[in-house]
RNA sequence: GCUGGUGUGGCUCAAUGGCAGAGCAGCUCAUUCGUAAUGAGCAGGUUGUCAGUUCGAUUCUGACCACCAGCUCCA
């Protein structure tokens, strides 16, 4: 017998019996639910037998380990019907992913729309068929043996990694189809209720351009039909939240063919733009930045002394000028480092912190492009800063608080990653430590996680970076700050410490937007194109209820303007209803009705976006109103 | 850059190997209206660009450009 520890209490079983059976035993609905098990915390399928003592927890789709089980066999049910239907096709690799899964191939032709109908449709029979999943192991040489005379070219890849570890290797197989996995997986393919193929896309083999294209088939999958119809509602529903959508909408930016990447800002976007940039130069005053500005075209040479030129010729925009070389800047930094060098300096100048309002050009490839979150020229809101390595931690804990501070003024949730050495490096080891570990410590202090990207690093530091999501839930680094030990050096720069020798600063690239363009389409995506009252292009609206009351609305209009608040009026001979609609779609926060009784009073009728109508006041009591939002920074 | 898809008035979208159509927006006229669309009329397009096939191409083919999804890369 065994003695289980379940959830509060201790049950015994024979030995050797399974988790399912476990659950089995404490009820069939129990069962039916859940997914997969921990068996002292360790994530197992529920077929896993139970020879000793221990403690087993059931996990459901609602946790995530199990959704991400329940996912994984559904992907393991695409890679039989792709096999069922063609046979031709080499298999990959068919994870679960953060909304769903994915399984890759290498087929003859890619997958069309009605290819992806035909295998939903075989997966359903395969969910029909009820097909157990039953785990077992292959010798490595077995396993090598048995996808060769398969052909499974990446499979044998694959499984050659693992013998290196000199364990067996791990196998489920359901019906006829057998897949090399470490699992765990659910009990049948019976399980796997509502799912749907969602697209078709090229993905190379490991992620590495060098490799072949395969053909990735994304889906995902459910308990319930209803959720996979909320689910797709939802994207629906987020998709009108796009930036792309938006701003077109709003009239913030456009794109246009004769310059791809490169966004023209409307009038109302740089209302928006400037709103933030005025935003962005007051904290910056606050916190100690020099502000400088550097040259947008630069000699060859300079880029050769950082580097670029070499290392980063590709997304750099040349050109001849008088038979000689030039630049167009894709970085600031070597302009700041020319400001530095300038004069002499003195450890107690440091940290030394240049701030940048710096327009930057990189020919980014063509298909990566996105909306404002990626462009061939953008603003970086960049730092450049100076410092003693020992002052490191000190100032990436004050960077932080800075990035930090920004972005809850939009409430925007954020997620940190740490960056650390590549294999391509330069520096020591224990440097890198150092330097990393000052990372960590600085965000660990101010009361923030990070997750570790290893090897991410830039090929000069380490760097934390700040994930920020769009609408569909896509990450974009925005913040960044990254430390640097290479380019203080190739500039020779120097500060003379209390030593009285000359020492080689450290340098911190920091920017906390990333990009003003990609910050602004994260903000009108964050707030669905509704920004707070300080940042709305038109922060209030004044309608006349007929062509009478426009006098009116031109007096209050001018003391609104005085007061410091962007106002317009819509003076169409339109009726009040059609004027409100388009006002509320155009997400203006305040509108003002104007008619008979508040030209008589001098009042106006104040209309909340999103909240309704709040009756009448005075100008001078909107206006304190409305001030007080601004400065305050409201969200609503 | 790679894989697949898309490209029709300012916007959203129809249609077709044989005169390209609607709604909204715009303009004109009438209406002067109280918290999400007043009515009538007018105007607006070399169907992304360039070639090819064809008596005839917006439709079929090819190249290019741009965009969309994903890969890669990145602020």
């Amino acid at each position: 017998m065994v003695k289980v520890k379940l959830r509060d209490d201790y049950r015994e079983f024979e030995a050797g019996v399974t988790a399912g059976e476990i659950a089995k035993s404490i009820g069939a609905g129990l069962y039916k639910a859940v997914c997969v098990c921990k068996i002292n915390g360790e994530v197992k399928d529920l077929r896993t037998p139970v020879n000793e003592d221990c403690e087993v927890e059931f996990l459901t789709f609602d946790d995530e380990d199990g959704r991400r089980t329940y996912r994984h066999t559904a992907s393991h049910i695409l890679a039989q019907a792709v096999k069922r239907l063609y046979p031709e096709a080499k298999l990959a690799i068919g994870p679960a992913i953060d909304k769903g899964f994915y399984y890759d191939f290498d087929v003859p032709s890619p997958f069309t729309p009605e290819d992806l109908e035909k295998l939903e449709a075989e997966m359903k029979k395969i969910v029909k068929e009820d097909l157990p999943l039953e785990h077992f192991e292959m010798s490595p040489e077995e396993a090598i043996k048995y996808y060769e005379e398969k052909g499974e070219i990446y499979k044998v890849e694959l499984v050659k990694e693992h013998a290196d570890k000199g364990e067996n290797i791990s196998f489920y197989k359901q019906g006829e189809f057998t897949e090399l996995c470490a699992g765990p997986h659910i009990p049948s393919t019976g399980r796997v209720k509502a799912f749907k193929l969602t697209s078709a896309t090229g993905a190379y083999w490991r992620g590495d351009e060098k490799n072949k294209m395969l053909q990735r088939i994304y889906g995902t999958a459910f308990t319930k039909q209803a959720d996979l119809d909320a689910y797709l509602e939802a994207i629906e529903e987020a998709k009108k939240r796009d930036h792309r959508k938006l701003g077109k909408e709003l009239g913030l930016f456009t794109l246009r063919d004769e310059a791809p990447g490169m966004p023209f800002f409307l009038p109302y976007g740089m209302v928006l733009r400037n709103t933030l940039v005025d935003y962005w130069q007051k904290v910056h005053k606050k916190w100690d930045y020099l502000e400088i500005s550097t040259p947008q075209i630069m000699r060859r040479s300079l880029w050769e002394t950082s580097g670029h030129w070499e290392h980063y010729h590709d997304d750099m925009y040349t050109t001849v000028i008088d038979d000689e070389d030039f630049a167009i800047k894709p970085m600031n930094c070597p302009g700041a480092i020319l400001v530095y060098d300038l004069e002499p300096h003195s450890y107690k100048e440091l940290p030394l912190r240049y701030r940048e309002l710096g327009r930057v050009h990189r020919n980014e490839l063509s298909g990566a492009l996105h909306g404002l979150f990626r462009v061939r020229c953008f603003t970086q809101d960049d730092a450049h800063i100076l410092l003693a390595p020992e002052q490191i931690k000190d100032e990436v804990v004050r960077i932080a608080s800075l990035i930090d501070e920004v972005y809850d003024v939009f409430k925007l949730p954020y997620t940190i990653e740490l960056s650390t050495m590549p294999e391509d490096h330069i520096g020591t080891k224990e440097d890198w430590d150092i330097a990393t570990a000052a990372l960590a410590d600085a965000i660990t202090s101010i009361g923030k996680t990070y997750i570790i990207n290893e090897g991410d690093g830039a090929f000069y530091g380490p760097k934390l970076d700040f994930h920020i999501q769009d609408c569909l839930g896509r990450t974009w680094q925005c913040g960044t700050i990254q430390l640097d030990y290479q380019l203080p050096g190739r500039f020779n720069l120097e500060y003379t410490g209390a030593d009285g020798e000359k020492h080689t600063p450290v340098m911190i690239h920091r920017v906390v937007f990333g990009s003003i363009e990609r910050f602004l389409g994260v903000l009108t995506e964050h707030f669905a194109g509704a920004f707070p009252l300080w940042l709305a292009p038109r922060q209030v609206i004044l309608l006349p209820v007929a062509d009478r009351h426009k006098e009116a609305c031109e007096k209050v209009l001018a003391q609104l303007e005085a007061a410091g608040l962007r106002a317009e009026i819509d003076r169409r001979s339109e009726k009040l209803g059609y004027k409100l609609r388009e006002a509320q779609l155009q997400k203006i926060p305040y509108m003002l009705v104007v008619g008979d009784k508040e030209a008589e009073d001098g009042t106006v009728s104040v209309r909340k976006r999103g909240a309704g109508d709040q009756g009448s006041m005075s100008v001078a009591d909107f206006v304190a109103l409305a001030n007080a939002d601004v400065d305050s920074k409201a969200i609503w």
